[in-house]
DNA sequence: GATTAGGCTTCG
């Protein structure tokens, strides 16, 4: 390193780089000499500004002061700094600063001093393997004892929206997406991480480093980063940041008013007030400026189909097969639904499977697959992880009780997209700090649940319709949900009898049960559906066709569409199919019509509009505070089953009858019904002078398996 | 010393 930072702490360095160096007094340097594995020491009694000369090499002179000892009198001699090492010698010297040189070279000066002594000057060239030392006094409230702060840095950041190719920038922003550290097909890890600032421009970085802790420490979008000697380049023309030749970062957290913490694995980095502003600065902007939803979630509140950031401990971990691996871990709160089991029983096993039985359904088996596999195999089972972009999927088992078969499973997928991938969070991380508080009572809380003998398997104990279920199982019960939701997850639930109460239209989620429903028979539920008009037809017999299309055929164009500024229309009669009239509309061009080659001609359609079929339905919805009806109208969506098919199909007519009763079981009590989980929207239907409000279910589908 | 990847979900 041609500068190094030496940390004082109270008047003492904290490493000491030159012992194995030999010191030299200013009295005995000579021109000419060798000094290879010798230093001089001394006080900076000034320093010049950065200059350029001819050759436009910076260069930077400095006074340095040496006192041998406490009697002798003071020494000066002047140093010069050359190139890249003179610029970052003007970023960090004070006056006053101690600084040490090493591998230097000592020529005599052309001037002389006042005393008419012919003066000596160092140079110092990083080409030379010059190297300097300075020692900077520590500033209180960093933890991390090899950090070595400077006093103030003479760093200046571009505004994002002033980046141009080919600068190299030292920049601020706050994170809105990260991939973080993965190993790329070449020699490095490579990460991603796109910024924002107040200048209202974004820019995505590319860091490529073998060292994995030289990565960006980022663990969640809304941290704040600043990165010093970052390059700017163009890609898909767009700015693009990557690093360039000594390139650092350092990340702080994000959050308005939590510790100004910087995470670094840099030994030596600057941190000034200035970087407290800025980081203040932009944690204000960021809370008022720009939308971070969280997708950090707590077990307790995932949903069947979701991509998401969960912060977990690991407790064992597996190899499943080449393909997969298996983690097992816990958050300290119950999810939902029940996790899949990963059976484990032929696995090299690796963690304390006891205190696994003893969580039991706090924990959840996540199996990870392709390049995710060598990171989970490194993890250390005891941990602290954050997994991202995490994805569950509600699954059925094979199991005769249908409501027993409900299964969350845990996928991480392969590949880097929407930064998927594990990230070991450190001990200090406060995300961390509240897990290990909320995994310490859990941990009281399922001690005590298995001394109180009230632990239930989640394999064969559920559901139970006698009434003495324990309140565990009751509230699973209610939380199992035969349908799931296709989008807005974000919302919560309300109940029916406040639903009722509202004007429309508005949109709802809702938890219930299928007390009942409309048609009874298949057949009719089917309809054909007009999509120009949204009219609904019964579906026609076979001999019925022929009569419905010689009707669409005698209606005659309709006039008032004949002739418009736009085009020329005729009316052409046709020979057979007794005389129907077709009307033809000759498209013009700047108000002329065309030679008939390049003329566009409409054919106005033939009486003819191509239906759609539906399933039409009303279920009774029953959540035990209210009742409603809701309409159901679904082209496949709902039940995963086209409804153009099921007429001709005896597989398919099977398997409706089958989720119908598995949604609404016929000749059991609706307390054993299970729960749907749907939106349902409401709208205002007026007859006559009465007006009453109806709710239509969308956005929500039959659980996957469940069909 | 160049290369890696270059956000934009798997399908197990």
């Amino acid at each position: 390193m041609p500068l190094e930072l030496i940390k004082e702490v109270n008047g003492v360095p904290q490493v000491e780089p030159l012992t194995k160096l030999q010191k030299v007094h200013f009295r005995s340097l000579q021109p000419g000499c060798d000094y290879s594995g010798k230093y001089v020491q001394g006080k900076l009694s000034h320093i010049s500004s950065l200059t350029y000369g001819g050759n436009r090499i910076a260069t930077l002179n400095v006074g340095l002061q040496e006192q041998e000892n406490s009697n002798s009198d003071i020494n000066t001699i002047n140093v010069s700094f050359f190139g890249k090492l003179a610029k970052d010698c003007a970023k960090v010297f004070y006056k006053g600063d101690t600084i040490a040189v090493a591998e230097f070279i000592v020529l005599s000066s052309s001037s002389t001093s006042r005393d008419g002594e012919h003066c000596l000057v160092l140079k110092a060239f990083e080409d030379l393997q010059s190297t300097v030392y300075v020692y900077v006094k520590s500033v209180r409230g960093f933890s991390t004892q090899s950090v070595s702060l400077v006093p103030a840095s003479h760093y200046a950041y571009t505004p994002l929206n002033k980046l141009k190719a080919g600068m190299i920038v030292n920049v601020y922003g706050v994170v809105k997406f990260f991939k973080p550290p993965y190993l790329s097909r070449g020699t490095d890890y490579c990460s991603v991480v796109t910024i924002v600032d107040p200048s209202d421009a974004k820019l995505t970085c590319l860091l490529f480093s073998g060292n994995y802790e030289a990565h960006p420490m980022v663990y969640k979008n809304g941290d704040i980063v600043r990165f010093h000697r970052l390059k700017i380049q163009i890609y898909k023309n767009e700015t693009q940041g990557i690093n360039s030749s000594g390139f650092a970062s350092v990340t702080f957290e994000g959050t308005v008013g939590a510790p100004i913490t910087p995470r670094t694995s840099n030994k030596c980095f600057n941190f000034t007030t200035e970087d407290h502003k800025m980081v203040e600065t932009l944690r204000a902007w960021a809370s008022s400026n720009i939308l971070l939803s969280s997708t950090l979630v707590k077990l307790c509140d995932i949903q069947p189909m979701q991509y998401f950031d969960l912060t977990c401990q690991l407790l064992g971990k597996a190899e499943v097969d080449g393909a997969s691996f298996l983690l097992k871990v816990w958050d300290g709160t119950r999810t939902p639904f029940p996790s899949w089991r990963v059976l484990i029983q032929d696995l090299v096993f690796h963690g304390d499977l006891s205190d696994i039985q003893r969580l039991q359904n706090l924990t959840v088996d996540i199996l990870v697959y392709d390049n995710h596999i060598q990171v989970a195999k490194s993890l250390k089972v005891g941990s602290f992880l954050r997994i991202y972009s995490l994805h569950t999927k509600l699954q059925s088992l094979n199991s005769e009780n249908r409501a027993t078969s409900l299964a969350l499973e845990f996928h991480l997928h392969g590949g880097t997209s929407y930064g998927r991938g594990i990230r070991v969070l450190p001990e200090n991380n406060s995300d961390v700090d509240h897990l290990k508080k909320a995994l310490e009572c859990a941990s009281l809380t399922a001690n005590q649940c298995s001394d109180d003998t009230c632990q239930l398997d989640y394999e064969d104990s559920f559901p139970s319709s006698s009434g003495s279920v324990s309140i565990y199982e009751e509230e699973r019960c209610q939380q199992l949900s035969a349908t799931i939701l296709t989008d807005h997850q974000y919302l919560k639930n309300s109940q029916l009898c406040t639903i009722l109460k509202q004007k429309a239209p508005q949109q709802f989620r809702i938890r219930a049960k299928l007390r009942s429903y409309k048609p009874r028979s298949l057949f009719q539920s089917v309809k054909l559906r007009c999509p120009k008009c949204h009219s609904l037809q019964e579906v026609p017999f076979e001999g019925d066709l022929d009569i419905i299309l010689q009707k669409g055929a005698a209606k005659t164009p309709n006039t008032k569409l004949q002739n418009a500024s736009l085009y020329e229309s005729k009316i052409w009669t046709t020979k057979y199919q007794g005389g129907r009239k077709v009307a033809i509309h000759f498209v013009k061009n700047n108000g002329n019509l065309p030679l008939s080659n390049d003329c566009l001609i409409l054919v106005e359609v033939l009486g003819i509009v191509p239906l759609q079929h539906v399933f039409v339905m009303t279920f009774t919805l029953d959540d035990g505070t209210g009742v409603l009806d809701a309409y159901l109208m679904d082209t496949g969506e709902f039940f995963h089953i086209a409804p153009s098919e099921i007429l001709n199909s005896d597989d398919l007519q099977q398997s409706m009858d089958t989720t119908m009763d598995m949604l609404c079981p016929p000749g059991t009590k609706i307390d054993a019904y299970p729960w749907l989980e749907c939106f349902i929207k409401s709208y205002n239907v007026t007859n006559g002078t009465e007006q009453r409000i109806c709710y239509q279910i969308f956005d929500t589908t039959v659980a996957d398996d469940l069909t």
